[in-house]
DNA sequence: CTGAAAGCGCTTACAG
DNA sequence: CTGAAAGCGCTTACAG
């Protein structure tokens, strides 16, 4: 027996060999590994026994995928750089959900970036579904390859459309509700500090241009509801949802004493803590002469005594909720559309103007 | 030709649907895709137009890595829970440093747990490669498996081994050195905080049969640096790499006024950054009546003004070294293992013990 | 430049 | 409980 296993070293042993050396056909040894059908104790014995002299690892996993049209593998795009997207708790969250609810179904999690270049990954990868954080699928060409090969998508906070299922938030409602409360205080003159506005993400002040062709619909949502009760506040984008980011945006809206806003509208928490560092920087009070708000309500370490007013996302749950459409989808059924809401928290970064 | 078109919906055109609507056979049709081989510009143009007609969004990546023995995927195996993962600066380091060099050849990463349960995972995604990160290939069952397969595999920081390409780190010289520098400072009574011992994650004091036990090659370097110079320090375990938990660990070591060291050697940045709010809530001044160091050099938000003292590593780095291998190995070369050194950076939180 | 044929390694009805 | 056969969808030498 170890002269037949000798002569199946150099390639990699397959079930074929496996199946030769116990004595059984093809599909018995196929059943003995499954552990499908019923095999006599016996003769799976036989067969395992066989595997291990031959040093056979199981069966390979691009066979069986091509074979059951499964590869167990779900893919999830995001729109920026790995690094950028492990540096944003909120992404973290998500994928934190998402992989919850995947591992019922034991599926891996194929991290996958849209940055432009890298679009021949997401068509060539075998990948059961795909979960798109961030992207706008109406737009993007290597999505609309995805759409065309029929797996089942999930986008989380993206444009509706067609046949992607869309995991919902109430981002235009809820930063209306923070802007509101800013105007109750008695804010005026409120300045804004968005999230990039697409794939380019390029960080300076808001022009009426840059604002009419932004494609990120979170960003622009967000924007929307702030623009409901300030129509006219000027803004800042930043390049990502960073503290660094927010202390840049900040600066360039406070710098000058003359033009200083009272509040400022910031679309992530982490934005809203560069902005309160920035205020630190200037001395300015927060929130005696400046009040900030933020989004996400994530934690931001450092931020202490500042208790940030923000809007309170459930984003591990729109994770789940993904995952779980996923697996649902995979099951052959069609799950609704699902819309998050925020919860507003109202911290001690928000008080009346000073002038 | 579009009722010909028509007959083929409900299953996914396959790429001989393509050809025989463009009156080509298969390997025609398949060159046309690829772009390999010689195939003349009016029938390229008549295969794409066929696949348009069909709406045939490319050959599937499934029989294609079947037929390639390339699946494009390289597999990323970590030893904990995504979120846990992904709430570790350094371990984000070593993906994006990863990534980095993976894009070069267009390879997606699959994130894989191995917490046990989802081993299967492991065993049965189709990888053309794997990384491991921090776990120990020696004794973990899925990766013997891995082995068996034959695929690449690099380890970063694990115990090295045989047939898999370790990417080490000086963790025990580095510590001995943060030690040595203590100890010059006059410090006797030093207390370490450690990064979990095994896959268990248990937290708690550690005992003598608990270290004797531990499998984490990281965590029992830098556990033997420390002991090379402070042979009975006590030491305390934490569950991971988090704030909280070094404020756990902090306030397990320094809650008893009568059994306070002076100094603590802590695993990690952010482990020393818990224990040094630890020692705000109990009003121990740092460094005048407690010296803390660290390891990664990772910037911890919230920490200022104080300045860590700790070993800067190169977390990208050594992930860029592993992608690298891995590009090199699937190239069909054997590159060497490599060793990074971490720099031994002077905060201002070590000063000699006030007693 | 194009086609006919083999085969990647497996799983799954279908018989027996 | 076991086996013979078909086929998942593609790519790649090999001829021509």
């Amino acid at each position: 027996m170890s002269d037949e296993s000798r002569t199946h070293t150099g390639a990699r042993p397959t079930l074929a060999a496996v199946a030769q050396l116990a004595g059984v056909s093809n599909s018995t040894a196929s059943l003995a590994f499954s552990g499908t059908g019923p095999v006599s104790d016996a003769t799976r014995e036989r067969v395992l026994a066989a595997a291990r002299e031959l040093n056979y690892a199981g069966p390979d996993p691009r066979a069986r995928s091509l074979r059951t049209g499964r590869s167990g593998i779900v893919g999830v795009v995001i729109e920026e750089h790995v690094r950028d997207a492990f540096r944003d708790p909120i992404k973290i969250a998500l994928l934190d959900g998402i992989s919850q609810e995947l591992a019922v179904i034991d599926a891996g999690l194929l991290i996958l970036t849209d940055t432009g270049e890298a679009a021949g990954r997401i068509q060539d990868a075998s990948m059961d579904a795909v979960v798109l954080i961030g992207c706008s699928p109406r737009l993007d060409e290597s999505i609309a390859a995805l759409r065309q090969r029929g797996i089942p998508l999930v986008a989380i906070e993206g444009d509706p459309s067609g046949d992607v299922l869309t995991i919902g938030q109430d981002n235009r409602e809820a930063t209306r509700l923070a802007a509101q409360h800013l105007w109750d205080l008695g804010h005026r003159d409120v300045a804004l500090v968005t999230l990039p506005l697409d794939r380019d993400r390029i960080r300076g002040p808001l022009t009426p241009e840059r604002e009419a062709h932004g494609s990120s619909n979170t960003t622009m949502e967000r924007l929307a509801g702030a623009r409901d009760v300030f129509p006219d506040a000027v803004a800042f984008t930043a390049r990502g949802s960073f503290v660094e980011e927010g202390t840049i945006a900040g600066h360039a809206l406070l710098d000058d004493p003359n033009h200083r806003p009272t509040a400022i509208i910031a679309q992530s928490d982490l934005l809203a803590a560069g902005v309160i560092r920035a205020a630190e920087e200037l001395e300015i009070a927060v929130p005696g002469d400046l009040s900030v708000v933020g989004f996400d309500g994530v934690r931001v370490d450092g931020l202490w005594p500042y208790d940030l007013t923000t809007l309170v996302q459930p984003a591990v749950e729109k994770g789940r909720a993904a995952g779980a459409a996923i697996v649902e989808m995979l099951d052959g059924e069609a799950p609704e559309p699902i819309g998050f809401t925020s919860e507003f928290h109202t911290g001690n970064t928000t008080a009346p103007p000073s002038r």
